[in-house]
DNA sequence: GCATCTTTTGAGAGTTACTGTCATAAGACA
DNA sequence: TGTCTTATGACAGTAACTCTCAAAAGATGC
């Protein structure tokens, strides 16, 4: 692994889509700036997935990948820290959190989670649905991506533990992180699962049945 | 990260304590051989953890620590394959399956957890009272460990999915690499939690009171 | 349209965590 | 004691990053 990542200057641009652009929050269509970002950024990841395709993940090295998307490496470690990020970027789980967030606070909680991950996850499948069948082989595949996406998914723990205290029903933050644990760890599993199969069954399907078994609860059995 | 640790021929070698080694599972006393493996294994982990507390986790590099030793650096990454694994090892979790296995298969599912989880729990904290504080430090503080340890407990899923698949109460092996999802990440932020407030409460009474969010379920929140 | 100010980019040098190979040393076993 | 197997060290190589600095290019005021 990299040092440790201490402070650093580079900071890596917003998302990929724009719907998080400060310019486009703010409802102005952003500058020739922030349009040229995201398309480098576009580029970047599509070369690299095109390389990764053709002679493997391992096998493709990142200055491959700039050379491709004609950056220089210095720029390709602005755009993802980590060539694992590539992959696995954080996008999703905002849209998640954000979603989450939509929802009226007197539902019950089981159900505001479910529509916010089928949400979420219908908004990327829609953005990128090439993407979508790459990002999980690779998931399947290279034992780095799966370790990365662990760890994101345990980042966004902390998070989502928040937004949890913030509803009603949980006692305190200590239980609003074991539920938001225990929900995360089930969706990752979900996701796993599907990869490593192929993704034979459906994974709406799939996250509907996780979800029935977290709501049973691991008591009585 | 490393190039995704390709086949190589260094094979770290057995466990610390002894425990598993193969010689010990035979019942006959460890030959001169595996008496210094687990010497220097120790040895190896001892320095680190010193000079980790000394100059810190990222400011320490492998080269020191294996001088430190007195072993090369080859020695080191055929002990330790990667340098957050000095950290984070896989001994804890097949402890925790052993004991999970150990308990009758008729005794609901929570409660045979709780036993395994707190039994382990119990050996590895008398096996190594000091290391146990400064892991829990390097958890709070290293992001590179916390990333290997969210990447060793999504590993260690698979395992305990198919231990609850062999015990009655599960219906496929979907359902029980959920729970087996939810179950570890719920100990997950249990244990992260407990290490950012740096233990104040007792960990065992933290990791009951996750038991008993997990036994009431998501359901009617 | 020009001047200035800010942000992005590229070039390049350096660090470090690894991988792979081969000869040597040291325990196991007859 | 001799042979066989396994652990070790030396060494060379790779690739993922980090840091710094100067140049290029969009943004902004006039």
């Amino acid at each position: 692994m990299n040092p440790a990542r201490p402070a650093s200057d580079h900071r890596p641009p917003e998302s990929d889509t724009g719907r998080h652009t400060p310019a486009a929050a703010a409802g102005a269509r952003p500058g020739l700036r922030e349009r040229k970002k995201i398309k480098t950024r576009r580029t970047i990841r599509a070369e690299a997935f095109r390389l990764f395709a053709e002679q493997g993940y391992d096998a493709t090295t990142v200055d491959q990948i700039a050379a491709a998307a004609e950056v220089s490496p210095s720029t390709f470690f602005r755009y993802f820290p980590t060539k694992e990020d590539l992959v696995v970027t954080d996008e999703y789980d905002p849209l998640t959190l954000d979603a989450l967030a939509a929802r009226p606070a007197d539902e019950p909680l089981l159900q505001s989670l479910r529509h916010a991950v089928l949400e979420s996850l219908r908004q990327v499948v829609a953005d990128e649905p090439d993407e979508v069948r790459q990002r999980m082989r690779l998931l399947r595949d290279v034992p780095a991506v799966r370790g990365r996406m662990a760890e994101s998914v345990s980042s966004t723990a902390g998070a989502l533990a928040e937004a949890l205290s913030r509803r009603g029903g949980v006692h305190d933050v200590f239980e609003a992180r074991v539920l938001a644990g225990a929900f995360l760890g089930a969706m990752q599993e979900t996701v796993l699962y599907w990869s490593e199969d192929g993704g034979p069954e459906d994974l709406v399907a799939l996250i509907e049945r996780a979800l029935d078994v977290l709501g049973n609860g691991l008591g009585r059995r």
